[in-house]
RNA sequence: GUGGACGUAGCUCAAUGGUGGAGCGUCGGGUUGUGGCCCCGGAGGCUGUGGGUUCGAGCCCCAUCGUUCACCCCA
């Protein structure tokens, strides 16, 4: 532990003193400052996912952070990991057992029963935003702190709705990148009907090539069988090759709910990857599953994933609905960003040396940022230095006014891209201003084309 | 929870065990009030922390804290 006694000393050079600093508090292990360089990445992939949303006709809603610990327990089963190992819980100062949570769904599902919302429309299209919270190894593509954008259908066991959340996610990473880097893979996990009997096959099989397996997968034929079939590990893999597999076991209503999901997915024209193995980590999934992978991500590669979970809402004490929902892992789409997508620049730069000019620039601020992004320096330096900053900034143009300015009663408006210079009078300045700068704005637009 | 790699200037990194440097950034200058490019200069470090070995440690050893990648798990 860094010593709480350690003192950082701070050389002053005009006194030659040592002066006691206190040390530096950083922020807490796996949880990250975004800082105004990554803000604006941040702003357009929320921007993305809301104008998406909206488009597929969901509603969005904001939710607490903390949750009663049932909620997870009852919601994401209690042997996951999640909840076993992974949890922030903490027992309030009422001795009440609360959760940070670790993912939306069980949340949404909270507050769709506790507010009946399902009784008042047949099917609720939602989608929410934010931070999640699991205390894991941070590694690349994981913190303990990371932000999902979420969607859920509830009311409805259409294929089309699975279908539609798939495309949802598709759609909105696909902003982002190229179809060439991304895969989607989809499963179907069965239901309480069809499930049970391969498991019970399934657990018969493991324990005959037991002595072949990998520790984990010994560990795994416990806690979560389906998860030995996607072992990375070689041996296990020979071992498996014969296992049964849930495609083989899908009862009727299954197996046809899954040909549609497909059908639909033809018609949305999304390609996709069947993967037998692909299992969740939540209890509460059936039927479709599904996870988009990026191809160079290093090994935290989901995007997103999701699927259906019929038997969820009633668990949480409502009627036996059906859903099916996503998660976008906001953390790995900004990775899939292009860092020149971020770029923020502003719209003028405003320049004032004197007194006089000083007032006159301070009373266009009001006028001129009703439209235009417009940065006015506190310090009084040289017009150079001004330059220099304006271009630092990326302003699009300079406005200048001295005593010359003054004098003539004309500012000069410089446009810092295609180098441009014209004087304004001082009458209507403001207006002036905005109709050019607005004016390069739509050139520059229908340049770009 | 397990394993590996790495901690040097604000950032990215150099420095056969022998006086800690560069690029970028920052601040100032290159003659009156015009940015980017170029040139010159300044500031900025108890080399993460604590021990040990040594005449001498940024470098070797131990511990500790932190970062990172992978496993595990998952978005």
């Amino acid at each position: 532990m860094m010593s709480a006694k350690r003192r950082l000393i701070f050389k002053n050079k005009h006194h030659k003193q040592e002066i006691k600093v206190s040390q530096k508090i950083t922020a807490v292990r796996g949880f990250k400052d975004i800082l105004e360089q990554e803000a604006p990445g941040w702003r357009k992939i929320e921007d993305v996912a809301r104008t998406k949303f909206l488009r597929f006709g969901f509603k969005e809603i904001r939710l607490p952070l903390v949750e009663k610990n049932e909620v997870f327990t009852r919601g994401i089963g209690e042997h996951t990991d999640i909840v076993e190992k992974e949890m922030y819980t903490f027992l309030d100062r009422n001795d009440e057992l609360l959760s940070l949570r670790p993912e939306a769904t069980a949340g949404v599902i909270r507050a769709v029963v506790e507010h009946d919302l399902y009784k008042q429309h047949p099917v609720l299209k939602l989608f929410t935003f934010g931070p999640m919270f699991r205390r894991e190894r941070p590694q690349k593509g994981r913190l303990r702190q990371f932000h999902q954008f979420d969607a859920e259908v509830i009311g409805s066991a259409s294929p089309v709705a699975d279908a539609e959340i798939i495309c949802l996610a598709w759609q909105i990473i696909r902003e982002f990148v190229s179809q060439d880097r991304l895969n989607l893979e989809l499963n179907s996990l069965g239901c309480r009907l069809c499930r049970p009997i391969h498991r019970e096959n399934l657990l018969k099989y493991l324990e005959k090539i037991k002595e072949t397996l990998c520790d984990d997968c010994r560990r795994r034929a416990e806690t979560n069988p389906l998860r030995v079939l996607d072992c990375k590990n070689e041996h296990c893999k020979a071992a498996l090759k014969d296992a049964p597999l849930l495609k083989d076991y899908l009862c009727e209503d299954c197996v046809q709910h899954f040909s549609q999901v497909r059908d639909h997915l033809n018609q949305f024209n999304i390609p996709y990857i069947l993967n037998p193995h692909l299992v969740r980590g939540l209890d509460y999934y059936v039927k479709t599953t599904f996870e988009l992978v990026a191809t160079d991500l290093g090994a935290q590669a989901t995007v997103a994933a999701g699927g259906r979970y019929d038997g969820l809402v009633r668990d949480m004490g409502g009627d036996d609905i059906p859903g099916v929902g996503m998660a976008i892992g906001a953390e790995r789409l900004m990775m899939l960003m292009e860092e020149d997508a971020w770029e923020q620049a502003i719209d003028l730069y405003l320049i004032y040396m004197g007194e006089e000019a000083k007032r006159l620039a301070l009373s266009l601020l009001p006028p001129l940022r009703e439209t235009l992004s417009v940065y006015a320096p506190y310090e009084q330096k040289g017009l150079k230095a001004h330059m220099r900053m304006a271009d630092k900034l990326k302003a699009t143009a300079a406005l200048i006014i001295g005593d010359n300015e003054i004098a003539r009663k004309k500012a000069v408006l410089k446009h810092l891209v295609n180098h441009e210079q014209i004087e304004i009078s001082f009458n209507d300045l403001a207006q002036e201003i905005k109709q050019q700068l607005c004016a390069k704005k739509e050139t520059f637009n229908n340049t770009r084309g």
